[in-house]
DNA sequence: ATGTCAATTTGTGTATGCAAAATACTGGTA
DNA sequence: TACCAGTATTTTGCATACACAAATTGACAT
């Protein structure tokens, strides 16, 4: 049961390309912090791991460059993306603001059909939540989300979302597990539903924002309770002014 | 002097790595539309196109999938995306309100020296707008928002408006040279830069959104000018007021 | 002893070759 | 004439080989 890359729904469509697959495994690798930050990727290893050659290994590292999980240093190879505490912050501010800014288009734009099977999932979350089945909650959780990013009839928004929530699904998971976040996720959900029935938008996005925040905030003090606070990296880099 | 592939300004940082001419070059193909929408892109044929091999073709076309610019369609080959007239406003209105979100937070987060740089450049732009300087204005304009971006102090965030950004630059010089869109671009920039002096970031958001979709709009005639109205697509919802 | 220059080494960037897959074409049959 | 099967061609995907650039190390000179 427990495959090395259990692909979901959208993976039918790799077709099976080695350098795909190669390139989900780094993916994963990187998400779950296998990988450390700053680590060097070289070809060659990285072929020889995944027993095939540098070609596929590098088509993969160059769909992580512009994935923006890997960074290329000059001609010295790539290194996987800085992942600090900071940018993660970012990364979970970046996806609040996008959240909330597709729910206030979904609610002014979202079909009756839409709104319905939005409650429909919502709904049928609480029983997850008095179970704690933290994966089925997790799999709602994404529909629920997609089924916002969807009524905003905005497909390139819907996409845009969609990739920078996916790129925090690994520390997503992490943070539901702890204490009573699944319950005050739903009840946070519950709000954000009222607002959409109200048709108010800005209260909808407000409360979506609070919603991910909170996330974020949870994920942090899960980072900060694991990594302690000084660790090696993560003060440096990105928020400096650099000015001008 | 007259090299195969004349580089611009930027073309500097590439390193002069191939593959990566080979992206740009095809970027740029691509965003002025001279590869049409859904045009097949075989590996050989652009290999002889550029005078290299396919190695460096294949990579420049996986980065594109990865940017949204191409798509793979199963192990047929790349396509260059379908950016119907939809899509492109769908785009610009993804652009809109990354940029207000962007403003928001700057409004909040700017430093003094930031918020003088970005009032100096606004003043450097009145002259190229009574010059009529469209390179000029288009320059600025660039440095303008990415001044913004900055100064979210969200490095995540400025990147992916600024991805988001890049990828409408084609279409946004085209509308900048129609009537006097440069000289009510201008206006407007001065009506948000009004709204951060005061630090009121909502208003700075909801002018920058203006703005954006004014420029949108301003496209959109351009490309109903060009393009005949009767396209097969395109009226159903961009410029809805989408409430606010 | 230290700094500089050169050579080796390591690793990326590019080219070419080969195999598999998919499409198109052709021939045959109903 | 229409449809199906088989083959051939085209094109992708992967592997391997080669070239070039940068870093490191060692030697030599100051």
């Amino acid at each position: 049961m427990t495959r090395l890359f259990e692909v979901t729904a959208e993976a039918e469509a790799d077709g099976g390309l080695l350098s795909d697959r190669i390139r989900n495994a780094l993916t994963d690798e990187i998400a779950s912090g296998a990988l450390a930050a700053g680590s060097a990727l070289e070809e060659q290893q990285l072929a020889d791991r995944f027993g095939a050659s540098r070609t596929p290994v590098r088509e993969a590292l160059r769909q992580l460059v512009v994935s923006g999980l890997v960074e290329v240093r000059g001609r010295r190879g790539v290194v996987v993306a800085r992942m600090t505490p900071e940018r993660i912050m970012d990364m979970f501010e970046t996806s609040a603001e996008a959240e909330a800014m597709c729910v206030r288009l979904a609610t002014y734009r979202m079909t009756p059909l839409e709104r319905s099977h939005l409650i429909e999932l919502h709904e049928a979350s609480r029983a997850m939540v008095e179970a704690s089945n933290v994966d089925a909650y997790d799999a709602f959780n994404r529909e629920f989300h997609e089924c916002i990013y969807r009524a905003t009839h905005n497909s390139f928004l819907a996409e845009q979302a969609q990739a920078v929530r996916s790129r925090l699904s690994g520390f997503r998971r992490t943070q539901l597990r702890q204490g009573d976040r699944i319950r005050r996720s739903r009840e946070e959900h519950e709000a954000i539903m009222q607002a959409i029935a109200e048709g108010d938008g800005d209260t909808a996005a407000r409360r979506m924002r609070a919603h991910m925040l909170n996330a974020a905030t949870a994920l942090r003090r899960y980072i900060d309770d694991r990594f302690g606070g000084a660790g090696s990296r993560g003060e440096a880099e990105d928020s400096a002014p650099d000015g001008v």
